[in-house]
DNA sequence: ATACGTGCAAACAATTTGCACTAAG
DNA sequence: CTTAGTGCAAATTGTTTGCACGTAT
């Protein structure tokens, strides 16, 4: 597994040191598609016979998110907060109001919108949280 | 004032009872054109020496929340969730990650999206969440 | 060697709930 | 009169923190 290394690096460049914990998380997330909550990984850890306390995984993932290394997603309705891994590919959720599944949607509609915002009000976008919620294929109709 | 009224015919119309707490709550959302938490309404109201309980605060907004009378807003890294009217005017929020000062921008980026993911995913698209966030005016420059 | 990371238990903050009481339709 | 709304205090849930110990650099 090489993704060991890429993820060290990716540690070294935020002035982090490499530990187990932080690289099997990163790990965990980008097995994932989806967002996972602190709680969906800690449970994957001990799954994996992994030892680890969940206050740690929070910590982790807190920390990585302040590095801009992982997103903290809102999903709608949801009261824990979930992670995924900032990867190069840029994406959105689809979330299903009835049967709570998500949906991963590649690309973004807001390039335009946030030249738009720096234009008309002087702000300076750094990012953005999009979370689109309805009915999927199988649950439309109600 | 009419709004009272208006605002009874929107409660008959979700089959609620219209309480004196409930319009009033109501009454507040409309005055404020930035999203309140729980406690932001439950200072304002004891300020206006009206006696409520927070629980009812809570129940109201997530009554109202439920009839799709007031969204639920999630500010970035803001652990409180915040409420505002679905009023006519349908907008989003910028926020700046300094100065946490919030300016709504009217008007919204998503309806061709919502289009393209009705035909492309058969999604039925019942609303999204969108907050961007980055320096504002004043704070860019850091 | 030193600073940073982690476990554990306790603390916290936001939100929810049970139950007896009150008010709206 | 009957059902839905409310107050209060207690419970729950998600997340954070203090401190002693462990590990990466």
């Amino acid at each position: 597994m090489k993704s060991k290394n890429y993820f060290k690096e990716m540690l070294k460049g935020a002035e982090l040191k490499s530990t187990k914990h932080r690289i099997t998380i990163l790990e965990i997330l980008k097995e994932n598609k989806l967002p996972l909550s602190a709680e969906d990984i800690y449970i994957k850890l001990k799954q994996n016979d992994i030892s680890i306390s969940l206050s740690t995984v929070y910590r982790v993932l807190e920390t990585l998110h302040k590095k801009d290394i992982v997103a903290k997603v809102n999903i709608p309705d949801d009261s824990k907060a979930a992670y995924e891994l900032y990867n190069n590919e840029h994406h959105h959720h689809l979330l299903c109001v009835k049967c709570r599944k998500i949906l991963a949607v590649e690309g973004c509609p807001l390039e335009e919108y946030e030249k738009f915002l720096e234009n008309r009000f002087g702000f300076t976008v750094k990012g953005h949280n999009l979370e689109v919620y309805g009915y999927c294929n199988s649950c439309t109709g109600y």
